[in-house]
DNA sequence: CTGAAAGCGCTTACAG
DNA sequence: CTGAAAGCGCTTACAG
């Protein structure tokens, strides 16, 4: 290792030395605070920009006795699905990372299925008075409504997983669900040939969630009408969760469409259709989402046969990032940020770092 | 943004007033410096671990005079691909985020056709004295010869790209090679019907790069053999990388073998296997290797169908982190990192970030 | 074997 | 509008 060179001044003493102030007068001029003469302002601005000064950041953390604290509003974990484990698992990276940089995390988790404990827990969130915001907007008009008190409090925040483009937030962080859609036609095309027919399944109990399934739906028709492909393309919707409702939608289907290749769920509740599918033993391949245990399981046995991922972990540790880019470095981040459109198979899903 | 409670003491001065001694005393033995008794050094550890003490590593930085200085030796950009240029991206990401750190980083570049060059930059980095070093040991023998000294001098190193297992190293990150040739052949099942023929293609100079691509193929091999499927699969060599070369080598097998239905090339030399197809008009699929900006070109045209990458900006970045965590956190790496195998198609190629 | 003191590059009251 | 001084949690000579 190399010592440093006999210093000669650098940094906010250096600009205070040339400028004739003190480093408080400097200090004041970084950061845009009032109480300095235009004319000293200008001379230190002029050095700033002569030294192309950086600050010191080491420093400026070590110095300054303030804590910056973010919020986290996700689903909470169990249930339904195991989905939001992976972006709570991003949430704690960032933490861990940022906790060498005195920035502390406040999570809040709400039921996805009762649109109250979202409420709920938002205002609670606010009470703690948190710099910045993570959150999922799983709930459009409470989310709407959250994130205009947060605008009028002037703390920034984050969208991650799903967007609302309306609500002028720091940024975006998730998948585009239309060009997901339009992939899995891509991947599909290959699997079908012409006489072949596709089944489209979304397995959802909530309207809001239905909204975007059918993102991805028109994604992937739209893959194929731009493609001059004429396979038939049907779709159905499954309302409950259970065996039996999954068993009496398909076998409907699969039954009465002998041509039927490919089945492509529009979410990560494919493996309750893998469920049916290897019960049943039908010989169709099965496209879905999502990098949960369960689907993993179907995928070893060969029953799914590609999972479409967008990175759950990333996507929660970038927000968190971004706001910490925000807040502690004024950095100007992206306002969007679409994740990768990860292609899974049995043959890559233990390389698959998230 | 909340301040700090009127901070009792905390760190390295809480331990030193508990266990009655100076702090000097206490930053010896977190040093595990010589010079103090056993006894107020049991003492001082027991203390440490009671508080479960985590030093300030902004702290630690700012008041260390010292510069950590990293070195890295990868092939040089230009000439015949311009694969390396992500790793040299990577580093250069690395390089920015750790220059806040104190951190710097001295790139040396070699030729990879001219095994000389190698030696002569490996010795003109050494003579820089690095704290730690990253190499892509292109030219194996020599790479030994190089890393032989580096242990001696106890200079940790990290390999990228391609892995030397004998040596023991700090880590290695890079791809699988036989795996990600084995998740080629489950694509490439699900492209070709039973009849249908598969021509391997291997595009180099190198004999010993040769050896990696042999890696691939025994995988994309070991797949179909695994799953029962019996599909002719066909291996060429091409030596030169010229149009006409690539073109005699290929018209030879596809005119006598009008069953083949998948080219997989196995590097990133695809572009020119596009070319050739194209301007022949062989309608067959094609999957390769690397998301460079020729091969892109390709998938964009629909000449391509998919290409295998492995997040090689990544690859070099984590190498760079790697030292840095060593070097400066202490902290334990994983000894080998291998990279997600990504499956790139012209529709998600635009979101894969790297 | 141990400690007192200066300093890393900043921020933060406080005083004027 | 400006400056002197203390302090953030460490490391580093230097002295004993």
């Amino acid at each position: 290792m190399k010592k440093k060179l006999p210093t000669e001044l650098s940094g906010i003493k250096e600009i205070a030395r040339r400028a004739n102030v003190s480093i408080a007068t400097v200090d004041r001029v970084i950061h845009k605070r009032t109480g300095v003469s235009l004319k000293t302002r200008d001379k230190i601005n002029k050095i700033i920009s002569d030294l192309d000064y950086q600050p010191n950041l080491l420093a400026r953390r070590l110095a300054s006795r303030k804590t910056i604290r973010i919020a986290t509003l996700i689903p909470k974990i169990g249930g339904e699905s195991s989905f939001w484990e992976a972006p709570l698992r991003g949430i704690e990276q960032a933490e861990s990372e940022l906790r060498q940089m005195g920035i502390i995390i406040e999570k809040f988790f709400f039921d996805q299925e009762d649109s109250e404990t979202f409420i709920k827990q938002s205002r609670l969130l606010l009470r703690h008075e948190p710099d910045g915001i993570l959150i999922a907007p799983s709930f459009v008009d409470e989310a709407i409504e959250f994130t205009t008190t947060c605008k009028e409090r002037h703390i920034p925040f984050v969208y991650i997983n799903s967007d609302i483009p309306e609500q002028k937030s720091l940024c975006y962080i998730g998948p585009d669900l239309y060009r997901s859609g339009y992939l899995a036609g891509n991947l599909i095309s290959y699997l079908v040939n012409d006489n072949q027919e596709i089944l489209i399944t979304n397995v959802t109990k909530e309207l809001e969630d239905r909204h975007h399934l059918v993102r991805k739906e028109e994604g992937l028709r739209a893959y194929f009408a731009d493609h001059k492909r004429n396979n038939v393309i049907r779709t159905i919707d499954v309302l409950q969760f259970d065996a039996d409702s999954i068993e009496s939608a398909l076998s409907l289907q699969l039954n009465e469409n002998k041509n039927i290749g490919v089945v492509f769920v529009t979410n990560s509740r494919v493996a309750s259709v893998a469920n049916y599918l290897k019960s049943f033993n039908h010989d169709v391949l099965l496209v879905g989402y999502d990098f949960l245990k369960e689907n993993i399981e179907y995928l070893n046995e060969g029953v799914i046969d590609f999972l479409i991922c967008q990175k759950p972990v990333e996507q929660a540790y970038r927000g968190v990032m971004s706001l910490y880019q925000h807040l502690v470095l004024s950095t100007t981040v992206e306002d969007i940020y679409l994740m990768p459109i990860d292609i899974i198979t049995k043959e890559n899903y233990a390389y698959y770092r998230n």
